[in-house]
DNA sequence: CTGAATGCAACAAACGATTGCATTGATAGT
DNA sequence: ACTATCAATGCAATCGTTTGTTGCATTCAG
């Protein structure tokens, strides 16, 4: 009979050097109190048959989870999936920065139903806080949970009157830094590309419409509805174009997804960017600069967001009630505007 | 004085409802052995104090974890960032994969410096079993651990003598496809963009290689080294394109990203996609058709990819021992060829 | 009216760690 | 030689559940 196996706990261990458990512990945490002899002889062990303590009964014991936990709300644009480039480029960051603080990473891709859908996660005890990455149309349940529930960030929209946390840039003035890049351009008559329904492409708008308005062209503005993804954004505008009698010069897109639609749109028209139409981003994902021409978009930070999500997600953990974040956009200027 | 506050654990409840603990337990688990009258009262209870069991005490109790762990190994590539449109891609099916099957995400970046990365996630007791998306470098430590660890899938090549499950797709056969295809459009000179240290690469273009072979024309192809990320694609190929005595007509990419890198390097040289160069990506991800041109690809099916890899893993944690699965990789033509 | 069958709920032992406190030896101080 | 001190380890309670076993009332057949 050999030696009946697998190390399962520290239990099997403490047998194996013969000593209490509790020795084991405190062996493997290399606590001060435990003769360093004694220390090295079970870590040695431990190695030698790798045993590694049980996280989640460890976790049990010492009330937290390490894990955080990111949650992708989905209410509106049920057609968004979660591989959507804008979150995926802020779940990498946030992945980077959770793991440098020694975390784990819980993603859930969350469909609300019920207002549950929330609690549900921060009351199960598998998370010590929860980043939500967009607050979709889940205003009134985020600020219900964020009351109670202090270790709580949203990136997003930083609204009057809101009770939780969040992260976001200043989508105002986003909007605002495209159009009057666009007037300097020369353009005299725009179009916006997005739908006004979610709260940060509202104010990407509202932005949009005071620039015009401050330079007396307060009525050169067309809005098109283009959903954000890239399969239901390029039918709308192309169907657009097919319709429209005069053509704007100026194209401000609610995101990077859309302008890019834009763009092959145009070109299939046979619309010159930029000589005939000036088109402008939102966000400045990685593949901005790959579209053919490169694309002129509104910088968000997303990188520096991560970091400020995590920190303050962090000082939360730690108690302390922090305000929100909001972040300058910069405009980006390529070849196609 | 007030109620004392909230309902920490099922011990509280169990007060509260003049019960023991064990019958609040099957109250909420809605077990036969309670009365239908009490469990309805303690449900009740339960939700007017919007209690939920701990999942840590009940999944260590019960043996489980509840989560599986996704690692995406940056072993050679450490430029490539965990947003790399790819993976992301494939991670946004394995969530909604997983979440059907009532299982969490255990998000992990890991940029392997030790051999114990693997061990460290799968011996943690944390997950029920690991995905890898990907194998890059670490065919070895991934086979040690897959030899003792049965809850084990990994996306990628499947290669001789391999230990572990994997799926993917024929990426041989991918090769020969998107040669193939540009054969038949009358290209006779050949480049492929894409560097072969990684085995699906190095798989594709010896399909590539092959299906020339086939055509009498082994010797028209010319390798390119060029990174999967757009960022160091772009310089690799534009600096090739200005040294280039004569274009070929015939573009293979390794990536879609890699692809869309070509396509901006070819219209900053004023070639015309595809009158003059003919092009063609790999993995058909969203952006593939958004392209100017829109991107002849061969797609990998990564919906389907993540099903069985989610599908093979959980006949892996009930105990069965299952081989890899292979895809069939199919040509979508759009008009960059 | 007695004894067996049945339905409910309580009790207590796990799960695998951590940690305050008690205990043990050995060394040192007087 | 006797005790005070201290370092090293063991003991046992605890984290919040689940679940096999046991015990107490009923109910019903005979």
């Amino acid at each position: 009979m050999a030696d009946q196996g697998r190390i399962r706990n520290i239990t099997d261990l403490a047998k194996l050097a013969g000593v209490s458990p509790g020795t084991v512990s405190r062996a493997l945490a290399d606590s001060q109190l435990i003769a360093k002899k004694t220390r090295d002889r079970i870590q040695q062990l431990a190695r030698e048959h790798d045993f590694r303590p049980n996280v989640m009964a460890r976790n049990l014991r010492i009330k937290r989870a390490g894990a955080i936990g990111v949650l992708i709300p989905l209410g509106h644009e049920t057609g968004q999936h979660i591989s959507d480039p804008f979150f995926m480029t802020l779940l990498g960051y946030l992945a980077d920065a959770l793991t440098e603080r020694g975390h784990d990473l819980l993603l859930s891709r969350v469909i609300p139903t019920d207002p549950g859908w929330l609690s549900r996660v921060v009351d199960s005890g598998r998370v010590d806080g929860a980043i939500l990455i967009g607050q979709s149309d889940q205003l009134a349940v985020i600020d219900s949970v964020a009351g109670r529930y202090l270790p709580l960030v949203a990136w997003g929209a930083n609204l009057p009157g809101q009770v939780h946390c969040s992260v976001g840039s200043d989508n105002r003035k986003g909007g605002e830094l495209a159009t009057r890049h666009l007037i300097e351009r020369g353009c005299r008559n725009f179009a916006f590309f997005g739908d006004p329904v979610a709260p940060e492409i509202s104010e990407r708008l509202a932005g949009a419409s005071a620039a015009l308005a401050d330079a007396g062209m307060g009525d050169a503005l067309t809005i098109l509805p283009a959903h954000l993804t890239a399969e239901t954004a390029h039918p709308t505008i192309s169907k657009w174009l097919d319709e429209t009698k005069t053509l704007p010069n100026g194209i401000i897109a609610a995101s990077d997804v859309i302008a890019m639609s834009a763009l092959r749109a145009l070109s299939e028209h046979g619309v010159s960017v930029p000589r005939e139409v000036h088109v402008v981003g939102y966000d400045d994902l990685a593949f901005a600069n790959q579209t053919v021409p490169p694309l002129t978009t509104i910088r968000q930070d997303l990188a520096a967001g991560a970091t400020h999500l995590v920190d303050l997600l962090f000082r939360r953990i730690a108690g302390e009630n922090t305000g929100s974040v909001v972040l300058e956009p910069t405009l980006v200027v390529r070849q196609s505007s």
